[in-house]
RNA sequence: UGGGGUGUGGUGUAACUGGCAACACAGCAGAUUCUGGUUCUGUCGUUAGGGGUUCGAUUCCUCUCACCCCAACCA
């Protein structure tokens, strides 16, 4: 098994508590895990915490760790959810030791299933479901037995052989387990085996009308592939019971599997119900499920969240048994930490603003004079280097950047201060045109000559420094910002429906933005730090198409927050 | 209703199983800085509630309260 090796492994938790304990004591000698996901849609976020656990786990033991699809629903998976699955855990940084299937345990579940008819254990039911689901009891009334419940074990096994073949129609009986109908734990109240359903499984194709359910194939399929540590989500704890009643009855392959539950991952503003993710496709209001605003991981991977900052989170936030909400800021602090130190520094001018030095020099043909700066890829890391910048005298900075009247506090241009621009030149702003409703049109400035490079020879400092983009050198991009898709930190809670949290402005798309030719050249899908801005994902499909990842922490926007 | 699970700063997670409640995120203040970024320093603030055992309780006992899950032929 091969798996990352930068997420700390010294960390403690109940589960690594008991594995540690099974080990010592001798229970087991050996330690295997399982991610089991249903392939019937998209991985996301709080999936992503699972398949951490899974494998990290089993690292941290030297054990080893299986991806088992549990594809016991004919009706609701597909062959393109499995390879979506597969692309998402190997692009999340982990490798299976095996992929495994419980499709491919039909024949010897079925054996058992005859196995335990044979002892008395389970029993053909011919009652529909609303007649099964009223005996079962519960909200204070008794269970009540099934007519049917004592059949002989040659006439279920009958039954059951022909249920097998085909020779009765769907729904019209099922295979319980005989345990107690009077049980506390209703998971007990003799649960359904199998159900006939004539879906086309997308791998055992027609072979099979009757499909085993989530209980009675989930232990039997850790039993079979040897799995010692069964890690499942908080709303299984009481089915363990169950799992456990099952393996009890059979002649295991290995020693006894066992469950621990601990509870899933939530996060503010996020909504993970894979139901109503469909929803947000299906209507429009996002474009896909890559959609950059999804928390599906094709969506986060568009978005630029970086494999290696997810795992480190999920480990970082650990597992416990408390259901809880986790930032989603300390999700972006972690993808702020991890591109910070890898993400190439390049600038960009997302709402242009022109700027125009007015002492600039010609040259010999009376066309303005062109220089070229070096600047440090990113300065977090000497050996990503330098690239050439080109500028002059017409230039385009940040609308933000400049205020002919400004707050309190502002350290960009306005008239009469001299700034930085990045790398070139300190400039002093010498004045502004507007037009007739008064919104700036151009700035004017003087540059100091002996400033090059950023610097003044006397000494001489400026409360800011600037990005900009040379007019006439840079090139055209569009460049997609996000909102939280969910305005309320927890999606629902003020009315129930989620969807009345939705932000339906959650992108804005600018078009008009001018960045620096470098840009041109980005890879697909990499992600760079434009400059005091944040950081950025070169679409993997449109050229000079950008998603905002994350913006950088900013302090400004603090200040004119406190500012009102 | 029955059964199961969980309660620690604004948020989330820890605390050698009885010994100074810590770490991170967020916030605030300062220093550094050619990114109002980064980095560094400081600061803020916590054991659901009552009772009990104990020199000492987040930890043990007890009562109460709150929240979550199960009562599908979904997983």
């Amino acid at each position: 098994m091969a798996v990352p090796d930068d997420a700390a492994s010294d960390r403690s938790d109940f589960v690594r508590e008991q594995i540690q304990q099974d080990l010592a004591e001798g229970r087991v000698d050996r330690v295997q895990t399982r991610y089991p996901p249903e392939p019937n849609g998209h991985l996301h976020i709080g999936h992503a915490k699972a398949i951490n656990t899974d494998f990290e786990i089993a690292r941290d033991f030297g054990g080893t760790c299986m991806l088992r699809f549990d594809d016991t629903n004919p009706d609701t998976e597909d062959v393109s959810f499995v390879e979506g699955i597969i692309a998402d855990i190997e692009w999340l940084g982990y490798e299976p030791t095996e992929t495994l299937f419980a499709s491919d345990y039909f024949d010897q579940l079925y054996e058992w299933a005859e196995l335990l008819i044979r002892d008395g254990k389970a029993y053909v039911d011919e009652q529909d479901t609303e007649t099964i689901r009223m005996q079962r009891g519960g909200y204070g009334n008794p269970g009540i037995e099934s007519p049917y419940r004592d059949r002989s074990a040659d006439e279920n096994l009958d039954l059951f052989r022909r249920m097998r073949a085909g020779e009765f129609d769907d729904g019209a009986m099922v295979l319980r387990a005989k345990i107690d109908m009077q049980h506390e734990n209703m998971q007990l109240r003799d649960p359904i085996m199998y159900r006939i359903r004539r879906g086309h499984h997308h791998r055992t194709g027609d072979r099979w009308v009757i499909y085993p359910t989530y209980d009675w194939a989930h232990g039997q399929s850790d039993a079979i592939e040897g799995t010692t540590h069964s890690l499942c989500s908080l709303e299984f704890d009481s089915h363990r019971p169950l799992y456990d009643w099952y393996l009890e009855q059979l002649p295991l392959p290995h020693e006894r599997p066992h469950q621990y539950e601990f509870a899933r991952l939530e996060l503010t503003h996020t909504m993970t119900s894979k139901r109503k993710l469909a929803q947000l496709v299906a209507s429009g209001v996002v474009e896909g499920w890559d959609d950059p605003r999804m928390p599906t991981l094709k969506g986060l991977r568009r978005r630029g969240y970086p494999a290696s900052a997810i795992r480190e989170f999920c480990s970082f936030i650990g597992i416990a048994k408390t259901n809880s909400r986790h930032q989603i800021e300390l999700l972006e602090s972690f993808v702020r930490t991890e591109l910070n130190a890898t993400a190439q520094r390049r600038m960009a001018v997302l709402r242009p603003l022109r700027l125009t030095i007015t002492n600039w020099p010609t040259d010999d043909d009376g066309n303005p004079v062109v220089e070229h700066f070096e600047v440090a890829n990113n300065p977090e890391n000497e050996a990503d280097g330098t690239r050439q910048v080109a500028f002059s005298g017409e230039l385009f900075i940040e609308q933000d950047d400049f205020m002919a009247d400004p707050p309190p506090k502002y350290f960009r241009l306005t008239p009469g201060r001299e700034v930085r621009l990045r790398g070139a030149y300190l400039v002093t702003c010498t004045g502004y045109e507007t037009d007739d409703e008064g919104e700036v049109t151009r700035v004017l400035a003087t540059y100091d000559p002996d400033t090059r490079g950023g610097s003044a020879p006397d000494g001489r400092k400026v409360k800011s420094t600037m990005h900009w983009v040379s007019a006439a050198h840079a090139v055209p991009a569009t460049v997609a910002l996000y909102e939280r898709l969910f305005t309320a930190e927890v999606p629902g809670e003020a009315t129930g429906d989620p969807m009345d949290d939705l932000d339906h402005d959650s992108r804005e798309v600018l078009t008009e933005c001018r960045v620096e030719a470098a840009l041109a050249d980005t890879p697909a899908g990499e992600v760079v730090q434009f400059e005091r801005i944040g950081y950025f994902a070169h679409d993997d499909r449109t050229p000079m198409l950008f998603h905002r990842t994350v913006g950088l922490r900013d302090e400004w926007a603090n200040i004119q927050k406190r500012q009102g």
